[in-house]
DNA sequence: TGCTACATCTAA
DNA sequence: TAGATGTAGCAG
């Protein structure tokens, strides 16, 4: 018997989740994933249900699942695309065809756009008094709290009455019954915003870039171009002039950022430039809103869509082009199941669908930049700053030095020197440190020993009104006043974060105005905007942070980047490291000097000769490629090689470990030929770096091999044993090409 | 005891 | 979501 894992077409959270169905004979040909068909749910016939999934055993007593009604006609065509996409995407990044499907299809959570409804008070506020202390009178507790609202307001929206006043459904039907109130639909006002069509003049650089890939567009030639520009070469310029003359085209465009670059400066620049044919993407839309903005795309009502990894999904029907900015933030690899990469994945879908890809950074990945070597990406370079700015003076302390001059603070000398010179000026400091909270972990001067978290296998993080947290689970605990393992009541914090940070500041410069930012300021909504948007109203001094700030701003009046602790983001034990501080270095010594005022840089470190920040200094991208590649292949670390990581994880330590090396020892055998042609290589299993998370114990094995494909092989000899693992009270996660350690 | 208004639960 | 089931408080 088959049945069909189906997703029902009501919006709502409480049944947001897959429910089976038996399949009839006549239906078997035609059910397949993406099909929409017709199920009876609950005691409702004829409900709309889309499939994502196929099965061939019952998940629940076989006597409770119904059977499908038939296929809904005229059933839009789940973009046959989209499926062999979440097929492509299920094969090279592991999880579940369900879950890959899940990715893949916008419509997965709310399939019809949630109307927002409004309740009207229209009776006369004598009547409502009236009605209020009828029910008042008679107990009618829920009813007599409406009113009350409504007469102080009048109007209030459904959902807030729903949720906040707890007022269900009867309440407000028998008010409406009764003619006391209305409810309707709020009328929708979009604001749309104009087009003014300014446009800037390209440099040579930006031109030939530019007349490149429309020429080969124009002559049908389909490819991906590394757009590699130095900090504040003007790459946007470059993305905008390509879009306009694609959409010129009657294409349509897809354009990821990383999510936190979605900032006003950037809205503003694509909708003056292109109206409202462009739509924005983001978390905080809700499932109703995205899927409107879906049905746009659909409908052609739009042209662009720019939002983060999941805005590769859009179902333009004629799109023409992917552009992906910032190629080499890790954001564009997902944390969920699958795990894929928006590169690659972009990659295929313009294969699909006859578009080209533009990707650009300042700092390309590896990967990126090797394959634009090997020829198979354009490489088009800017190496000039746009508006005739100049590139920021970089030099490095060495702490070490700091040291011997018995100067402890967080400062060098030279930095301290150099805020003061800004402060004099009026111009604006950057003090960028890559870790966040108070300081790092806490440990006992007697016994030596870190304080953990009781759930994760990490030292608690020590913030600043002393509570104690685990960055992994979230448990958190107050203040200690003595070692919880020896009961010694020398314990201390060690290490240094941005709250630390602004305390020496504003110690040692009491008159400067500081700002800070991580994530701990940044957790309430819009005020990560708020902080950027005060400091480039000059309305600070002095901007500390963590990598956040980093990340393509434009702050004209900085003219001092000071870079705290350059090698902390070294000593993370992944192969990525390097080229993560690089990029950090790179990107935070790019900030300076973006405007008129020269920049200046200072980077403090304790190891100044490291090939990542001498070239970092230097600002030298192809000597750190080619130190950084020579690592990379002497390891078979990618892009030269690639790792499928196999996370096992399980509430019990021994029995984890159990399906763990059976698993393993399994996949090894189906894929023997890879290990004896010496085409594959195997690390582990071990416990993981991070051995517990959240109680669950963890253990990881790495496979490596020049070639993707039996990687992918690998994985699908470990789909085939899921069922025996789960059973077995154990989960298993892949990891293609990981960004960063287990 | 039965009734009403409202709360809570469940769907395959 | 909507309909089915559960429950508190009232009238008699």
């Amino acid at each position: 018997m088959q049945y069909a894992d189906i997703i029902v077409d009501i919006s709502h959270e409480n049944i947001d989740r897959t429910f089976q169905y038996r399949i009839p004979e006549d239906l078997q040909q035609q059910v397949r994933p993406g099909t929409r068909v017709e199920i009876p749910f609950g005691n409702r016939k004829g409900m709309t249900g889309y499939v994502v999934g196929l099965s061939s055993v019952p998940k629940i007593p076989e006597d409770k699942i119904k059977d499908i009604l038939g296929i809904q006609k005229r059933a839009v065509d789940i973009d046959s695309r989209m499926l062999t996409l979440a097929a492509w995407i299920k094969e090279n990044f592991g999880g579940t065809m369900n879950e890959a499907l899940k990715t893949v299809l916008p419509v997965k959570k709310a399939v019809r756009a949630v109307v927002h409804k409004e309740i009207r008070l229209i009776v006369s506020e004598e009547e409502a008094e009236k009605a209020y202390a009828e029910a008042y009178k008679k107990h009618y507790v829920a009813k007599a709290r409406l009113i009350r609202e409504l007469i102080t307001d009048h109007v209030l929206p459904l959902e807030l009455v729903n949720n906040k006043l707890n007022i269900s459904g009867p309440t407000i039907n028998s008010l409406k019954n009764a003619g006391v109130i209305e409810v309707a639909e709020i009328k929708d006002e979009k604001n749309t915003v104009r087009m003014t069509g300014t446009k800037v003049t390209l440099n040579d650089e930006q031109r030939t870039a530019v007349d490149t890939v429309i020429n080969d567009y124009d002559n049908g030639r389909f490819g991906t171009y590394l757009v590699y520009g130095v900090t504040g070469s003007g790459k946007t310029e470059v993305y905008l002039e390509i879009i306009e003359h694609v959409i010129g085209k009657g294409k349509q465009v897809i354009v990821l950022i990383p999510e936190i670059a979605l900032t006003f400066q950037t809205v503003m620049r694509f909708s003056r430039r292109f109206g409202n044919r462009v739509a924005f993407f983001n978390s905080r839309l809700s499932d109703g809103e995205r899927y409107d903005q879906y049905q746009k795309a659909r409908n052609g009502e739009i042209d662009i869509m720019i939002g983060p990894r999941s805005a590769l999904f859009t179902p333009f029907s004629n799109l023409g082009l992917i552009v992906i900015d910032e190629e080499h933030e890790g954001a564009y690899k997902s944390e969920g199941v699958p795990k894929y990469h928006a590169r690659p994945v972009a990659e295929k879908i313009a294969e699909m669908t006859g578009s080209s890809v533009v990707l650009g950074s300042a700092t390309p990945s590896l990967e990126a930049f090797k394959k634009a070597k090997d020829g198979e990406y354009k490489l088009l370079c800017l190496k000039k700053r746009a508006k005739h700015a100049v590139l920021p003076t970089v030099k490095t302390v060495d702490l070490r030095e700091e040291l011997k001059k018995k100067n402890r603070s967080i400062f060098s000398l030279d930095l301290v020197k150099a805020i003061d010179d800004r402060l004099q000026k009026h111009e604006q400091v950057l003090l960028f440190l890559n870790r966040r909270g108070y300081s790092g972990f806490v440990s006992c001067r007697s016994c030596g020993e870190a304080v953990k978290c009781p759930h994760c296998s990490v030292s608690l993080t020590r913030h600043y009104d002393g509570s104690l947290k685990c960055h992994y689970c979230g448990y958190e605990i107050p203040e200690l006043k003595e070692c919880p393992s020896c009961g010694s009541p020398y314990i201390a914090a060690f290490g240094t974060g941005t709250q630390k940070v602004e305390e020496s500041v504003k110690k040692l410069f009491p008159a400067a105005r500081v700002l800070r930012m991580d994530a701990d300021t940044i957790k309430e909504k819009d005020s990560y905007e708020k902080i950027l948007s005060a400091f480039s109203n000059e309305e600070a001094d002095i901007l500390i942070g963590t990598q956040m700030i980093v990340k393509g701003h434009d702050f004209p009046k900085v003219t001092l980047v000071g870079i705290l602790a350059a090698d902390l983001s070294l000593h993370v034990s992944d192969y990525r490291a390097s080229e993560r501080t690089f990029q950090l270095l790179v990107q935070a010594a790019g900030r300076a000097g973006r405007a008129e005022l020269n920049g200046e840089v200072i980077i403090q470190t304790y190891k100044p000769d490291h090939y990542a920040i001498e070239t970092s200094v230097k600002q030298d991208y192809d000597s750190f490629y080619e130190r950084e590649m020579a690592y990379r292949k002497a390891l078979l670390y990618p892009p030269e090689g690639h790792i499928l990581a196999v996370l096992f994880y399980g509430q019990d330590e021994n029995t984890t470990f159990d399906v763990c090396t059976n698993a393993v020892k399994s996949m090894v055998d189906k894929t023997k030929a890879f290990f004896d042609n010496n085409k594959m290589m195997m690390n582990g299993p071990a416990k993981a770096s991070i051995s517990k998370k959240s109680d669950l114990y963890r253990f990881v094995v790495y496979f490596k091999s020049l070639d993707y494909g039996c990687l992918t092989e690998i994985c699908a000899a470990l789909d085939s044993l899921t069922d025996e693992i789960k059973r077995r009270g154990v989960s298993v996660q892949t990891d293609f090409d990981p960004m960063s350690g287990y």
